[in-house]
DNA sequence: TGAATTTATATGTATATACATATAATAACA
DNA sequence: TGTTATTATATGTATATACATATAAATTCA
């Protein structure tokens, strides 16, 4: 499968690029989707990463163990656990986004801007139709 | 990241055809590369399938056990491992591939052919400019 | 030819991913 | 209100993925 090739590739320029702030690309996106946020529950940012909710579970649980995130119990809801960033978490943020823009620019010069503008178009399209039910 | 994203979805649209033939897309993907072949080492499909060679090793596992796939030792080269179909391996390709195809009707379905057509030749594109040295 | 280098694959380790299922808590309803 | 259904998250299990490193075999070269 094409998307499934191309990502492999574009997760591993990003990952490599990421290498010095400890992160991996999934591990950016999470904590850079809490950035501006208070917190929000797993299932809230399951939706926003378009992932399952287990994998999120799992995947909260070594940014945690490096005390970047911490969990809060919802008063309102004691399933609920509310993610947020720790000091640490929002610290690492502006180590690793010049990293992560690095990685954004190598691969803008590798496929050219004209191409990147028609995939992010069309993956942002397809994103809609593919969002939520399959 | 976008294209992330939407790769995850669509890997779980294959997948979930797939399964009553119990293979995923990544799985099918390797089988039918070798549909045509007699034969390919680590290597070689490491290379077509745009993934690590290590990574391969341990698809390949999977694989093996079920009985989809055998070894044969390279005499020329004692290092090279070639993997081939065996007859089960051969059989199941054409329990799978209508899955596959159904799979695939239901992407064309929800992105509409335009946006399907639109997408893979970016994607190849990009491809090509991707596969090797990042 | 014998030592150094390169190449092919495997292993250790770690994250990413999702399904099936379990559990706990909330919501719905009779 | 008490029972049932739904919802939020976690766990068990399995595959996918790749880097660092190890190992063995082939190649290079002095």
């Amino acid at each position: 499968m094409r998307i499934r090739k191309v990502t492999r590739r574009v997760t591993q320029i990003y990952d490599q690029m990421l290498a010095p702030s400890g992160l991996t690309v999934a591990q950016f996106s999470l904590l850079a989707r809490l950035w501006p946020e208070e917190s929000l529950s797993i299932g809230e940012l399951a939706e926003a990463l378009v992932t399952d909710p287990t994998t999120l579970t799992r995947n909260i649980k070594p940014l945690a163990e490096r005390g970047l995130l911490q969990t809060l119990n919802d008063a309102e809801d004691r399933r609920r656990r509310l993610i947020g960033l720790t000091e640490a978490g929002r610290a690492i943020i502006p180590v690793a986004y010049p990293l992560w823009r690095k990685a954004q620019e190598q691969l803008a010069t590798l496929l050219g801007a004209r191409e990147i503008a028609n995939l992010n178009g069309a993956l942002d399209r397809s994103l809609e139709r593919l969002a939520r039910k399959g």
